[in-house]
DNA sequence: AGAATTTATGTAGGCGCCTACCATTCTGGC
DNA sequence: GCCAGAATGGTAGGCGCCTACATAAATTCT
Protein backbone atom coordinates (compact mmCIF):
# COMPACT_ATOMS: atom_id res chain seq x y z
CA UNK A 1 0.00 0.00 0.00
CA UNK A 2 2.00 3.03 -1.14
CA UNK A 3 1.15 6.82 -0.27
CA UNK A 4 -1.74 7.47 -2.93
CA UNK A 5 -3.45 4.50 -1.19
CA UNK A 6 -3.30 5.31 1.95
CA UNK A 7 -4.14 8.56 1.62
CA UNK A 8 -7.60 7.32 0.17
CA UNK A 9 -9.71 9.66 -1.18
CA UNK A 10 -7.63 13.06 -0.78
CA UNK A 11 -4.74 11.77 -3.73
CA UNK A 12 -7.74 9.72 -5.81
CA UNK A 13 -6.68 11.99 -9.03
CA UNK A 14 -2.92 11.48 -8.52
CA UNK A 15 -4.25 7.72 -8.20
CA UNK A 16 -6.01 7.58 -11.32
CA UNK A 17 -3.18 10.03 -13.30
CA UNK A 18 -0.14 7.48 -12.15
CA UNK A 19 -2.30 4.45 -13.70
CA UNK A 20 -2.86 6.09 -16.67
CA UNK A 21 0.44 7.28 -17.58
CA UNK A 22 1.60 3.34 -16.66
CA UNK A 23 -0.74 1.78 -18.87
CA UNK A 24 0.02 4.95 -21.59
CA UNK A 25 3.83 4.26 -21.30
CA UNK A 26 3.03 0.39 -21.46
CA UNK A 27 1.23 0.87 -24.73
CA UNK A 28 3.78 3.42 -26.51
CA UNK A 29 6.41 0.78 -25.51
CA UNK A 30 4.56 -1.76 -27.52
CA UNK A 31 4.12 0.64 -30.15
CA UNK A 32 7.63 0.82 -30.77
CA UNK A 33 8.85 -2.52 -29.86
CA UNK A 34 6.29 -3.53 -32.57
CA UNK A 35 8.35 -1.10 -34.82
CA UNK A 36 5.69 1.34 -35.52
CA UNK A 37 5.59 4.95 -35.05
CA UNK A 38 2.03 5.33 -33.66
CA UNK A 39 1.12 8.42 -30.88
CA UNK A 40 -1.79 7.45 -28.55
CA UNK A 41 -3.99 10.70 -29.47
CA UNK A 42 -4.02 8.88 -32.24
CA UNK A 43 -5.80 5.95 -31.32
CA UNK A 44 -9.42 7.12 -30.93
CA UNK A 45 -9.65 9.60 -34.12
CA UNK A 46 -8.39 6.89 -36.19
CA UNK A 47 -10.61 4.47 -34.70
CA UNK A 48 -13.48 6.33 -35.06
CA UNK A 49 -12.80 6.94 -38.90
CA UNK A 50 -12.41 3.46 -39.58
CA UNK A 51 -15.77 2.96 -37.87
CA UNK A 52 -17.64 5.30 -39.38
CA UNK A 53 -16.23 6.91 -41.97
CA UNK A 54 -15.67 10.37 -42.90
CA UNK A 55 -16.71 12.86 -39.56
CA UNK A 56 -16.27 16.01 -38.76
CA UNK A 57 -14.30 17.77 -36.15
CA UNK A 58 -16.84 18.07 -33.49
CA UNK A 59 -18.49 14.89 -34.49
CA UNK A 60 -14.94 13.28 -33.52
CA UNK A 61 -15.04 15.74 -29.96
CA UNK A 62 -17.78 14.64 -29.15
CA UNK A 63 -17.52 11.04 -29.67
CA UNK A 64 -14.68 10.77 -27.93
CA UNK A 65 -15.60 12.80 -25.41
CA UNK A 66 -12.70 15.01 -25.75
CA UNK A 67 -12.79 18.79 -26.44
CA UNK A 68 -12.49 19.95 -30.03
CA UNK A 69 -9.36 21.35 -29.40
CA UNK A 70 -7.83 18.08 -28.53
CA UNK A 71 -9.10 16.62 -31.87
CA UNK A 72 -8.03 19.53 -33.94
CA UNK A 73 -4.07 18.60 -32.70
CA UNK A 74 -4.86 15.35 -33.46
CA UNK A 75 -5.75 16.22 -36.96
CA UNK A 76 -2.71 18.24 -37.23
CA UNK A 77 -0.36 15.54 -36.02
CA UNK A 78 -2.02 12.66 -38.45
CA UNK A 79 -2.52 14.75 -41.72
CA UNK A 80 1.08 15.64 -41.27
CA UNK A 81 1.54 11.97 -40.81
CA UNK A 82 -0.41 11.71 -44.04
CA UNK A 83 -2.68 9.41 -42.33
CA UNK A 84 -6.01 11.56 -42.58
CA UNK A 85 -6.95 13.95 -44.74
CA UNK A 86 -9.54 16.78 -44.14
CA UNK A 87 -11.76 17.83 -46.80
CA UNK A 88 -14.24 21.08 -46.86
CA UNK A 89 -18.05 20.81 -46.72
CA UNK A 90 -19.65 22.40 -49.77
CA UNK A 91 -23.12 22.75 -47.42
CA UNK A 92 -21.35 24.53 -44.59
CA UNK A 93 -17.86 25.97 -44.92
CA UNK A 94 -16.78 26.06 -41.21
CA UNK A 95 -16.85 21.84 -41.18
CA UNK A 96 -13.99 19.92 -42.28
CA UNK A 97 -14.34 16.87 -42.52
CA UNK A 98 -12.17 14.00 -41.79
CA UNK A 99 -10.94 10.73 -43.29
CA UNK A 100 -8.73 8.02 -43.35
CA UNK A 101 -5.78 8.08 -46.46
CA UNK A 102 -4.62 5.06 -48.08
CA UNK A 103 -1.83 5.06 -45.70
CA UNK A 104 -3.84 5.42 -42.54
CA UNK A 105 -6.09 2.74 -43.61
CA UNK A 106 -3.26 0.58 -44.04
CA UNK A 107 -1.28 1.89 -40.78
CA UNK A 108 -4.76 0.58 -38.96
CA UNK A 109 -4.46 -3.08 -40.65
CA UNK A 110 -0.66 -3.46 -39.87
CA UNK A 111 -1.82 -2.26 -36.13
CA UNK A 112 -4.76 -5.05 -35.71
CA UNK A 113 -2.62 -7.98 -34.38
CA UNK A 114 -1.03 -5.58 -31.43
CA UNK A 115 -4.37 -4.29 -30.75
CA UNK A 116 -6.17 -7.05 -30.22
CA UNK A 117 -2.86 -8.57 -28.11
CA UNK A 118 -3.10 -5.17 -25.98
CA UNK A 119 -7.38 -5.34 -25.83
CA UNK A 120 -6.58 -8.94 -24.58
CA UNK A 121 -3.91 -7.94 -21.96
CA UNK A 122 -6.09 -4.89 -20.81
CA UNK A 123 -8.94 -7.70 -20.28
CA UNK A 124 -6.86 -10.26 -18.50
CA UNK A 125 -5.50 -7.16 -16.21
CA UNK A 126 -9.12 -5.91 -15.61
CA UNK A 127 -10.50 -9.79 -14.54
CA UNK A 128 -7.58 -10.09 -12.45
CA UNK A 129 -8.83 -6.77 -10.79
CA UNK A 130 -12.01 -8.19 -10.50
CA UNK A 131 -13.44 -5.65 -13.11
CA UNK A 132 -11.79 -2.64 -12.65
CA UNK A 133 -13.77 -1.22 -15.64
CA UNK A 134 -17.13 -1.98 -13.97
CA UNK A 135 -15.90 0.26 -10.89
CA UNK A 136 -14.42 3.20 -13.53
CA UNK A 137 -18.30 3.28 -14.97
CA UNK A 138 -19.54 3.58 -11.53
CA UNK A 139 -17.65 6.59 -11.09
CA UNK A 140 -18.32 7.86 -14.08
CA UNK A 141 -21.64 7.94 -13.33
CA UNK A 142 -21.42 9.23 -9.35
CA UNK A 143 -19.72 11.86 -10.70
CA UNK A 144 -22.23 12.17 -13.88
CA UNK A 145 -25.32 12.33 -10.66
CA UNK A 146 -23.01 15.21 -8.77
CA UNK A 147 -19.47 16.32 -9.57
CA UNK A 148 -16.90 16.12 -6.80
CA UNK A 149 -17.05 20.18 -6.99
CA UNK A 150 -20.49 20.13 -6.02
CA UNK A 151 -19.81 17.76 -3.32
CA UNK A 152 -16.82 19.59 -1.79
CA UNK A 153 -18.67 22.77 -1.77
CA UNK A 154 -21.64 21.61 0.04
CA UNK A 155 -19.55 20.29 2.81
CA UNK A 156 -17.86 23.53 2.92
CA UNK A 157 -21.31 25.40 3.91
CA UNK A 158 -20.46 27.32 0.49
CA UNK A 159 -23.67 26.94 -1.40
CA UNK A 160 -22.49 28.98 -4.55
CA UNK A 161 -23.56 25.99 -6.55
CA UNK A 162 -21.82 27.91 -9.73
CA UNK A 163 -21.86 24.86 -11.44
CA UNK B 1 -22.13 3.74 -21.98
CA UNK B 2 -19.69 6.34 -24.15
CA UNK B 3 -17.17 5.33 -26.54
CA UNK B 4 -14.39 4.77 -23.85
CA UNK B 5 -16.56 2.16 -21.77
CA UNK B 6 -17.70 0.41 -24.76
CA UNK B 7 -14.14 0.10 -26.28
CA UNK B 8 -13.85 -2.01 -23.18
CA UNK B 9 -9.77 -2.40 -22.46
CA UNK B 10 -8.50 -0.40 -25.75
CA UNK B 11 -9.20 2.66 -24.08
CA UNK B 12 -8.53 1.65 -21.03
CA UNK B 13 -5.49 4.80 -20.41
CA UNK B 14 -7.63 6.92 -21.78
CA UNK B 15 -10.70 6.75 -19.84
CA UNK B 16 -8.32 6.84 -16.63
CA UNK B 17 -6.81 9.86 -17.88
CA UNK B 18 -10.51 11.59 -18.18
CA UNK B 19 -11.08 10.62 -15.01
CA UNK B 20 -8.43 11.53 -13.23
CA UNK B 21 -8.74 15.24 -15.46
CA UNK B 22 -12.10 15.79 -14.54
CA UNK B 23 -11.23 14.76 -10.63
CA UNK B 24 -8.51 17.14 -11.23
CA UNK B 25 -10.34 20.38 -12.39
CA UNK B 26 -13.11 19.93 -10.33
CA UNK B 27 -10.26 20.73 -7.41
CA UNK B 28 -8.56 23.30 -8.55
CA UNK B 29 -12.10 24.58 -9.13
CA UNK B 30 -12.57 24.53 -5.29
CA UNK B 31 -9.11 25.70 -4.36
CA UNK B 32 -10.26 28.48 -6.44
CA UNK B 33 -13.60 29.15 -4.84
CA UNK B 34 -11.86 29.16 -1.25
CA UNK B 35 -9.80 31.99 -2.46
CA UNK B 36 -6.71 30.24 -2.26
CA UNK B 37 -3.77 29.84 -4.88
CA UNK B 38 -2.76 26.29 -4.75
CA UNK B 39 -1.30 24.08 -7.32
CA UNK B 40 -2.40 20.69 -7.89
CA UNK B 41 1.40 19.08 -7.65
CA UNK B 42 2.02 21.01 -4.50
CA UNK B 43 -0.61 18.97 -2.42
CA UNK B 44 2.19 14.97 -2.07
CA UNK B 45 5.04 17.46 -0.92
CA UNK B 46 3.23 19.61 1.43
CA UNK B 47 1.73 16.92 2.92
CA UNK B 48 4.47 14.57 3.01
CA UNK B 49 6.80 17.35 5.34
CA UNK B 50 3.63 18.57 6.96
CA UNK B 51 3.16 14.36 8.35
CA UNK B 52 7.48 13.71 8.28
CA UNK B 53 9.40 16.87 8.72
CA UNK B 54 12.26 17.99 6.17
CA UNK B 55 13.00 15.66 3.65
CA UNK B 56 14.99 15.18 0.74
CA UNK B 57 14.35 15.24 -3.17
CA UNK B 58 14.34 11.73 -3.55
CA UNK B 59 12.59 10.60 -0.38
CA UNK B 60 9.69 12.75 -1.51
CA UNK B 61 10.11 11.34 -4.82
CA UNK B 62 9.96 7.86 -3.40
CA UNK B 63 7.35 8.26 -1.10
CA UNK B 64 5.06 9.51 -3.28
CA UNK B 65 5.76 7.74 -5.81
CA UNK B 66 6.79 10.14 -8.49
CA UNK B 67 10.28 10.79 -10.09
CA UNK B 68 12.66 13.19 -8.55
CA UNK B 69 12.33 15.32 -11.37
CA UNK B 70 8.25 16.56 -10.78
CA UNK B 71 9.31 16.83 -7.24
CA UNK B 72 12.44 19.10 -8.24
CA UNK B 73 9.92 21.26 -10.36
CA UNK B 74 7.48 21.02 -7.65
CA UNK B 75 9.90 22.48 -5.20
CA UNK B 76 11.22 25.28 -7.67
CA UNK B 77 7.01 26.02 -8.03
CA UNK B 78 6.54 25.94 -3.71
CA UNK B 79 9.95 27.92 -3.49
CA UNK B 80 9.03 30.69 -5.44
CA UNK B 81 5.72 31.28 -3.40
CA UNK B 82 7.43 31.10 -0.33
CA UNK B 83 5.71 27.57 1.30
CA UNK B 84 8.80 25.81 1.75
CA UNK B 85 12.75 26.22 2.09
CA UNK B 86 15.65 24.27 0.81
CA UNK B 87 18.78 23.86 3.20
CA UNK B 88 21.99 21.90 2.11
CA UNK B 89 23.00 18.78 4.15
CA UNK B 90 26.40 18.98 5.58
CA UNK B 91 27.05 15.75 5.40
CA UNK B 92 26.14 15.15 2.49
CA UNK B 93 26.32 17.64 -0.25
CA UNK B 94 24.21 16.17 -3.03
CA UNK B 95 21.61 16.14 -0.68
CA UNK B 96 19.33 19.11 -0.33
CA UNK B 97 16.51 18.94 2.63
CA UNK B 98 12.93 20.43 2.05
CA UNK B 99 11.38 21.64 4.66
CA UNK B 100 7.71 23.99 5.03
CA UNK B 101 8.36 28.05 6.17
CA UNK B 102 5.39 29.62 8.26
CA UNK B 103 3.87 30.32 5.39
CA UNK B 104 3.93 26.80 4.18
CA UNK B 105 2.49 25.77 7.59
CA UNK B 106 0.21 28.51 7.24
CA UNK B 107 -1.49 27.59 4.47
CA UNK B 108 -1.50 23.57 5.38
CA UNK B 109 -3.50 25.22 8.38
CA UNK B 110 -5.91 27.42 6.42
CA UNK B 111 -6.56 24.33 3.70
CA UNK B 112 -7.31 22.01 6.43
CA UNK B 113 -11.44 22.87 6.06
CA UNK B 114 -11.24 22.26 1.98
CA UNK B 115 -8.50 19.24 2.40
CA UNK B 116 -11.76 17.46 5.10
CA UNK B 117 -14.58 19.03 2.40
CA UNK B 118 -12.51 16.92 -0.64
CA UNK B 119 -11.69 13.61 1.60
CA UNK B 120 -15.60 13.42 2.78
CA UNK B 121 -16.43 14.49 -0.86
CA UNK B 122 -14.09 11.30 -2.69
CA UNK B 123 -15.53 8.77 -0.42
CA UNK B 124 -18.47 9.32 -0.71
CA UNK B 125 -18.39 9.57 -4.55
CA UNK B 126 -16.18 5.75 -3.53
CA UNK B 127 -18.88 4.40 -1.65
CA UNK B 128 -21.59 5.28 -4.05
CA UNK B 129 -19.17 3.92 -6.97
CA UNK B 130 -19.28 0.71 -4.61
CA UNK B 131 -15.62 1.12 -3.09
CA UNK B 132 -14.00 1.90 -6.91
CA UNK B 133 -10.22 2.72 -4.58
CA UNK B 134 -10.25 -1.02 -3.89
CA UNK B 135 -10.66 -1.65 -7.69
CA UNK B 136 -7.87 0.70 -8.02
CA UNK B 137 -5.75 -0.90 -5.57
CA UNK B 138 -6.19 -4.38 -7.47
CA UNK B 139 -5.34 -2.75 -10.76
CA UNK B 140 -2.16 -1.87 -9.06
CA UNK B 141 -1.52 -4.67 -8.06
CA UNK B 142 -2.15 -6.68 -11.04
CA UNK B 143 0.25 -4.47 -13.21
CA UNK B 144 2.74 -4.71 -10.41
CA UNK B 145 2.80 -8.68 -10.69
CA UNK B 146 3.09 -8.78 -14.51
CA UNK B 147 3.23 -5.11 -16.40
CA UNK B 148 0.81 -4.56 -19.41
CA UNK B 149 3.94 -4.47 -21.58
CA UNK B 150 4.98 -8.05 -20.76
CA UNK B 151 1.39 -9.17 -21.00
CA UNK B 152 0.76 -7.78 -24.58
CA UNK B 153 4.32 -8.82 -26.00
CA UNK B 154 3.56 -12.52 -24.50
CA UNK B 155 0.72 -12.47 -26.79
CA UNK B 156 2.21 -11.20 -29.69
CA UNK B 157 4.76 -14.03 -29.35
CA UNK B 158 7.24 -11.53 -29.63
CA UNK B 159 9.40 -12.68 -26.37
CA UNK B 160 11.73 -9.79 -26.35
CA UNK B 161 11.28 -10.00 -22.14
CA UNK B 162 13.21 -6.54 -22.20
CA UNK B 163 11.32 -5.68 -19.03
C1' DA C 1 -31.86 42.82 -44.64
C1' DG C 2 -28.98 43.61 -40.64
C1' DA C 3 -27.75 42.65 -35.89
C1' DA C 4 -27.22 39.30 -32.41
C1' DT C 5 -26.39 34.67 -31.45
C1' DT C 6 -24.77 30.10 -32.15
C1' DT C 7 -21.77 26.79 -34.24
C1' DA C 8 -17.30 24.96 -36.04
C1' DT C 9 -12.63 25.22 -35.80
C1' DG C 10 -8.22 27.12 -34.62
C1' DT C 11 -4.08 29.19 -31.68
C1' DA C 12 -1.66 30.21 -27.33
C1' DG C 13 -0.34 28.72 -23.35
C1' DG C 14 -0.79 25.76 -19.19
C1' DC C 15 -1.10 21.33 -16.23
C1' DG C 16 1.23 17.48 -13.93
C1' DC C 17 3.90 14.18 -15.08
C1' DC C 18 7.41 11.85 -17.80
C1' DT C 19 12.15 10.25 -20.38
C1' DA C 20 16.69 11.43 -21.78
C1' DC C 21 20.52 13.50 -20.57
C1' DC C 22 24.01 16.20 -17.61
C1' DA C 23 26.81 17.75 -13.46
C1' DT C 24 28.30 17.04 -9.00
C1' DT C 25 29.26 14.38 -4.97
C1' DC C 26 29.87 10.22 -2.40
C1' DT C 27 31.46 5.28 -1.81
C1' DG C 28 33.74 0.74 -2.21
C1' DG C 29 37.29 -2.11 -4.08
C1' DC C 30 41.95 -2.31 -5.16
C1' DG D 1 44.61 7.15 -2.02
C1' DC D 2 42.31 6.71 -6.42
C1' DC D 3 38.94 5.78 -9.74
C1' DA D 4 34.72 3.42 -11.45
C1' DG D 5 30.22 3.40 -10.52
C1' DA D 6 26.26 4.74 -7.67
C1' DA D 7 23.48 8.32 -5.83
C1' DT D 8 21.41 12.97 -5.91
C1' DG D 9 19.51 16.65 -8.14
C1' DG D 10 18.86 19.53 -12.20
C1' DT D 11 17.48 21.10 -17.29
C1' DA D 12 15.31 20.40 -21.82
C1' DG D 13 11.77 18.95 -24.09
C1' DG D 14 7.63 16.01 -24.72
C1' DC D 15 2.86 13.82 -23.82
C1' DG D 16 -2.17 14.16 -24.07
C1' DC D 17 -5.29 16.85 -22.55
C1' DC D 18 -7.26 21.22 -21.04
C1' DT D 19 -9.17 26.51 -20.61
C1' DA D 20 -9.32 31.03 -22.54
C1' DC D 21 -9.67 33.42 -26.37
C1' DA D 22 -10.14 34.39 -31.56
C1' DT D 23 -12.21 33.95 -36.18
C1' DA D 24 -15.34 32.87 -39.60
C1' DA D 25 -19.62 31.09 -41.15
C1' DA D 26 -24.43 29.86 -40.48
C1' DT D 27 -28.80 30.78 -38.25
C1' DT D 28 -32.31 33.32 -35.70
C1' DC D 29 -34.77 37.40 -34.54
C1' DT D 30 -37.03 41.51 -35.63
Amino acid sequence: MDYTSRMGGKALGARLRRLSETIDRDATRAYATAGTRFEQRWFGTLNQLAINGPMTVSELAAALRITHVSVSQARQSLEKNGLIASQDDDADARRRYLALTGAGTRLIRRLQPLWRAMEAAALEVNAEADDAIAALDRLDEALARRSLFDRIMQRLGNEETNS
